[in-house]
DNA sequence: GCACAAAAATGATAAATATCAACTTTTATC
DNA sequence: GATAAAAGTTGATATTTATCATTTTTGTGC
């Protein structure tokens, strides 16, 4: 018996979960969608994709929370980001060598649904609309990336670990206090630091009342301070 | 009078130095990027393209070479990429903003095809095989900046040359000796780490004979143990 | 060839960061 | 509820890396 119930619809018909770009398809078009998905739920802690393995769908995460992540060197990850609902993933497989180029986890319960990559690709081409909406939502995650390349090479450990709180609230969260789904560790694989360092940096701003941690709750006490550590990196 | 004359035909029907992408335009899709181009020569050191700037041409370097590069914080920039013929250049703000998302510069004397933004969008969605590679072309970028945010975050400074020189001999020349077109600096900003350390870095690899830097050229003497560097991080 | 500017090189020092070795708390399991 | 396992915490220490001040070399224009 699982312990929660799932509220997605059984078709991508009528269907609130799925990614916004796939509004603009046309009734068959998602018919075809529907008619080649899997929908798939994960425990918390789960893995739903491996960096590596063979791309046989794109992903649309409908409910929960994910860590989208580079398997480095030695063991090593490195965050890119955390996946919520509505958001797609396909990354740059999709066209050069159908292979997934990062991990991605559940950090919360998540229902995924899997869309066939071939009847995907086909839409791509049939669908101006579908196809330019998919472009920039790829380019966005680009854009990220490139951000992310900037302020974890150019900043110090303070102002990654500050980019890394304002990321949960300014992307994630929208909100100052939220639930800590992810760990002391995963956090530094957010902010390329080791893990000790992330909870020291951690103490030291709950001590300067930045923050305050308890109950598996972050509340950000002090939003504008966070900011000024992010900007002076 | 300039100082060399170019090769480049006027026209793009016949251009050796187009990126291959564009061989697979239709005689008429060519007329059509050839009427709608620019060419135009930069010397070693000028700005082709700077960030932040509307992107009304995408790019496709004919001859020469150029560092492509993000410009970060407080003035640090981190080289993306060298740029070679016949390299495309777009980036993400084709689809997302029309902006140029990072700054291109000559290192040596350079020429370069301005394609009308437009034409190329239309002709992206006008020719299917054409498209295919222009998002291969795309995804490879993308991985190469997945690639170049794991080694430069979790590997220490040793390897992290070691890369960067890797790098020029695997992709930019394909051989032992290459001429020296990148200043120390920019050694740096490829490798993200102050000037200061890359001139150390440059002395100490001389000294254990693993390269040799004369005359305006590098040598790499030992590949092997460079790659070991590169490997152990 | 000389004057000047830019780039490169150097060593000393300071700052940032990781590692290590404990130890405590929390969570999961039977 | 006992126990093990995992996560979090801590301070000491070692390592890595940047910064600073200075010198040397190289390139450029006259």
């Amino acid at each position: 018996m699982p312990d929660y119930i799932d509220k997605t619809p059984r078709h991508c018909i009528g269907c609130q979960c799925m990614s916004s770009m796939f509004s603009l398809l046309t009734h068959e078009e998602l018919m075809m969608v529907d008619a080649n998905k899997i929908h798939v739920h994960f425990k918390a802690g789960e893995t739903i994709k491996k960096q590596g393995t063979y791309m046989s769908h794109v992903l649309s995460v409908n409910t929960g929370l994910a860590k989208l992540y580079l398997e480095g060197l030695e063991g090593h990850s490195a965050i890119l980001r955390i996946v919520k609902p509505t958001n797609f993933i396909g990354g740059p497989g999709i066209f050069h060598d159908q292979r997934h180029h990062f991990s991605i986890t559940a950090l919360l319960d998540a229902s995924v649904c899997f869309i066939d990559l071939q009847v995907f690709k086909s839409i791509l081409q049939s669908n101006k609309a579908f196809s330019e909406e998919f472009m920039k939502d790829f380019s966005r995650d680009i854009l990220t990336v490139y951000n992310r390349l900037i302020y974890l090479t150019q900043k110090q450990m303070p102002g990654r670990m500050a980019d890394a709180l304002l990321y949960l609230h300014d992307e994630i969260f929208q909100r100052l206090k939220f639930p800590m789904i992810i760990s002391r560790f995963e956090l530094s694989e957010l902010s390329a630091m080791s893990r000790e360092s992330a909870v020291k940096l951690l103490r030291d701003f709950q001590k300067e009342g930045l923050i305050r941690i308890s109950d598996h709750e972050l509340e950000i006490l002090d939003l504008d301070s966070l900011r000024k550590i992010s900007h002076i990196g």
